[in-house]
DNA sequence: GTCATGTCATGCATTTTTGCATGCACGTGA
DNA sequence: TCACGTGCATGCAAAAATGCATGACATGAC
């Protein structure tokens, strides 16, 4: 023991294990049983001559020379990303896996015809699509290419604007209807998550407003709108594609984020990514009139 | 396969692969068989989905890929090295194992009383010393502590200077007799590696001189000295130490590369670092006169 | 041509690693 | 107090990785 020579695997099931916290955690991230991950830091452990954690009866904690060898090991991890974003980035081949993320309601509502083109025009190519409004780690390659809503397309990454945006406020027809009937009653509004004031830039015509409640999530924001709780401010493709709304005057179009694809420098121009920005970028073009007023 | 999840030690063994150039060699470096090299860099093939190595008859040959795989590994093995430095320069015991490395005359006519000297004070250090005239890489920890003769520390080292030091000109006593005897007689140089000319700075005294052969060794040149083939020039130390040479008025004494003590930062004041250095350091005062006109 | 030496591939036995099942310790909440 | 969940250690059997022995092939020396 202590030769100073450790295996670069058990290297990084300590990484994990500081990371998870316990060796079930950490068993789970490696695909692994936990007492494979107990027995690995055990010889790391050995090897190095210190000790890397202290057993509590609630989990592993790090010593410091174990937050040393995670720290070492998180480094080599970037090693290994980025090793594979460039072996895909060379990868020429139009088959295998290609992983997409978007937020929810643009796959849902604007890009599914694109997903569907490209899926039957590249049957070979494994589309995986991860509908989430998470901001994905490109650089760890939990995706390949995303679509974003943002004005900003990152640092490491590359960058196309697809869209100008813009949003405006929507009701349900009988909530639209009473505003119009009277102007200077009261405005109920549905806002996102901790916005505590109404949208700025209203409709001087309407001077009555209030929050009637908050939500951290568009879908359920549109589900109350619909059933008539109130006017939500939305971007314009998602109230109009929406059934049961109306766009409402109180908030006249604003600028929005606008819509950008963006994927990491080095695999910008691998096949399968260009192939479906190549796709992508035209349909966008071809269908602006959705999200401008 | 092609689930781009590779072991990071298969990819050490790719790096070593590429570096070494034939499975045997590779495994060598490893210390395994070389039947595991070659189905470690197939596992990791089949894991990438690429083509790492062409299979010739006179060993492997890496791709493009393998490359790449290779420089990533190169770094990842970079943070092990520097891990490894810092649990060692956290290290604040007096035992285990301290590898030193100094030029074997050095080591043979001068440290050879610290060396007894250290041992004895700390018997539970298990001292390496590596004689050897090649600079071992301290970064990559071939050794812990070096002694060098060189105006240069390095850049990631840290070191301080033990010494100044002169060269001279020494040859047997009949060589020295006859030179002695007739200063305008032709005198012999053994010199050393690629030097094709006499030493500069020779006496005027002297006018006529000629190189009758090289070596690159010092020990051999010593030893041609010591029978009588010619004069050579050496450190003061080195002449003044050998039986059977004398000093010769042909050369004045001249600087000569200075001798520091120097380690890698990390590990400089790392306790067993630090106590050979604290015996090393009042010794070398003690006996500068060996060093010095 | 023949031999020696280097390379790599492959089948088989051994060693090592891994997963599973069981048992134990320590909290939490009924 | 007692069941229950979570987290860990350990013994044993299955699975995987490794080493060894053999054979094929190319190259260079004689």
């Amino acid at each position: 023991m202590h030769d100073m020579t450790v295996s670069w695997d058990d290297m990084r099931t300590v990484m994990c294990l500081v990371r998870a916290g316990s060796l079930s955690a950490a068993a789970q991230m490696l695909g692994l049983n936990y007492t494979t991950v107990a027995r690995r830091v055990a010889r790391a452990e050995g090897a190095l001559g210190v000790a890397l954690f202290e057993r509590l009866t609630d989990g592993y904690r790090p010593t410091e020379a174990g937050l040393l060898v995670a720290d070492h090991a998180a480094r080599m991890a970037d090693q290994t990303d980025a090793l594979m974003r460039q072996l895909q980035g060379q990868d020429a081949t139009l088959h295998g896996s290609l992983t997409i993320t978007a937020p929810q309601l643009l796959i849902a509502h604007i890009l599914t015809p694109v997903i569907d083109r490209f899926c039957a025009a590249y049957p070979d190519v494994d589309l995986h699509v991860r509908a989430t409004n998470d901001l994905l780690d490109l650089n760890r390659r939990e995706a390949d290419l995303a679509i974003r809503i943002s004005r900003d397309p990152g640092d490491t990454l590359k960058g196309l604007r697809l869209m100008p945006q813009y949003s405006a406020s929507f009701a349900s027809p009988k909530v639209a209807a009473q505003i119009k009937a009277d102007p200077n009653g009261m405005v109920d509004w549905i806002v996102y998550a901790d916005y505590t004031t109404v949208p700025k830039n209203v409709d001087p015509a309407y001077p009555h407003h209030r929050i009637r409640m908050t939500f951290d999530d568009m879908v359920a924001i549109r589900a109350a709108a619909q059933a008539g709780l109130g006017v939500a401010r939305m971007p314009l493709f998602l109230g109009r594609a929406s059934d049961g709304l109306v766009q409402v005057p109180v908030l006249p179009p604003q600028p929005y984020p606008e819509i950008w694809v963006v994927a990491h420098r080095d695999i910008w121009a691998s096949a399968k990514v260009a192939a479906f920005r190549e796709m992508l970028v035209p349909y966008m073009r071809g269908i602006r009139d959705q999200f401008v007023p």
